[in-house]
DNA sequence: TAGTGGTCTAGACCACTTT
DNA sequence: AAGTGGTCTAGACCACTAG
């Protein structure tokens, strides 16, 4: 028998699909434009409803599409550029872009953060919960926990939420934190991120651990949820190029 | 009528589900353990197939599990820290953790990337593919960009394959490079990545964009496609606590 | 109230690996 | 050949938004 060509493996009717929606939203679409409602596009295509929904759900990871219940899917803008690097150790900041702190969290650190904080994790543990907007967006949540030993200096306890919040951290900043150490990977959304991120609960996220040190001893640990359908994160010396 | 209780949203089945796997991971089974196949443990929580391999789906996005085809579905280890950051510039290295270069590609640089090599765009740009492999295991696949310009000192352009990628690196590492600037974001595997990481196209994956600077000029540019299911990218000055 | 995306079902077949 | 995960279907109902 002849040599037959390898097989060609048939690509998946989503992959594909993926494919021509792709190409479509570059040539047939202006950004924030809304897309014909799913059961209409998988009437068009001659797939089921959830093949369809394969294929939007890569594009939307992909961060090409957004998608909203009871309002429909909408060409996503490029994503925003959110600085991750050196310029974060200066903690409040006062840009458009800064952290905002919005509450004191009552509860322990879990074993993976305790672990980081080593000896310091003995004490009480701070735990600050701030947010981040850029445009206006919510684009990420951040739990800051801080030993009780990192902040001696911390007095008004009896303040409340933010206001508690924004002392922890101002005692904070008092030290001369040098962490540059940080951890990237990828998570899906607790329901409480989700709830600050306005998206829905398992939502992907970029989860970047910060360790912040003071001397040898750490002295903070920060767990920080970005959104991955709408966030690039940048590092390094202050955007560049690449900030866009 | 009196206030009733707030509605209590009802929780997605497979966000339920969830957590029970989650809990049941790390309580009853061992690193590398097989779970039972899908179709059995639908039918043991009482659900359809489909909505376990939702919850499926969200633990394999966290690292948590680690699906086969023609195999089962295993427990995954903890995920492995790959260094990204001020180490690499060291490009060739020679440690166990080191990129292998496996060939030099024939092709444009997409629109993104020649807009980051700004005016060395103009003139021919060598494309290297190569690899890093931690345990063994296929962990990144980058392409590297560098304009002609960037390595005038280039001979033996008639080499193929691995050799020629390997002459384009090496001279490229006679400049100084003090590249530092680099982003991260999420995508899924082009069919070529996938085949390289060992995964089905579409998998997640962490792209890390790098652009390296000679002077002012844009020397060359990496994207890196990590993946996102066995890595955790560590940034900083090499490691430390949270290398793992 | 109508229309959207999100969840869920109960099946079927396919691609792949192992025996 | 048997067993696994991957793809696909054609429905149904729910949660949410907007007119």
């Amino acid at each position: 028998m002849g040599t037959t060509t390898p097989a060609a493996v048939p690509e998946p009717k989503y992959w594909h699909l993926k494919s021509v929606l792709s190409d479509a939203l570059e040539s047939d679409f202006e950004v924030g434009e809304i897309l014909p409602n799913e059961r209409d596009l998988a009437a068009r295509f001659g797939v089921a409803r959830a093949t369809l929904r394969q294929a939007l759900d890569q594009l939307e990871l992909e961060g090409r599409l957004q998608r909203r219940r009871g309002v429909g899917t909408t060409v996503a803008p490029p994503r925003v550029g959110v600085a991750v690097g050196d310029t974060e150790p200066r903690w409040p900041g006062d840009s458009d872009e800064a952290w905002e702190p919005v509450g004191y969290v009552e509860q322990q650190p879990p074993a993976a953060v305790t672990r980081l904080l080593g000896a310091a994790a003995d004490d009480k543990v701070h735990v600050v919960r701030r947010v981040r907007a850029r445009h206006g967006q919510p684009v990420a949540a951040e739990l800051v926990y801080v030993p009780a030993a990192s902040v001696p200096g911390l007095t008004r306890i009896d303040a409340e939420g933010p206001a508690l919040a924004r002392a922890v951290l101002r005692e904070l900043q008092r030290l001369e934190l040098q962490g540059q150490e940080r951890t990237v990977e990828l998570g899906s959304a607790t329901a409480d991120d989700a709830k600050e991120l306005d998206r829905l609960p398992g939502a992907p996220v970029l989860v970047v651990t910060a360790r912040y040190t003071s001397g040898d001893a750490t002295a903070a640990v920060a767990v920080g949820t970005y959104r991955a359908d709408t966030c690039r994160l940048t590092f390094g010396e202050d955007g560049g190029l690449l900030a866009g």
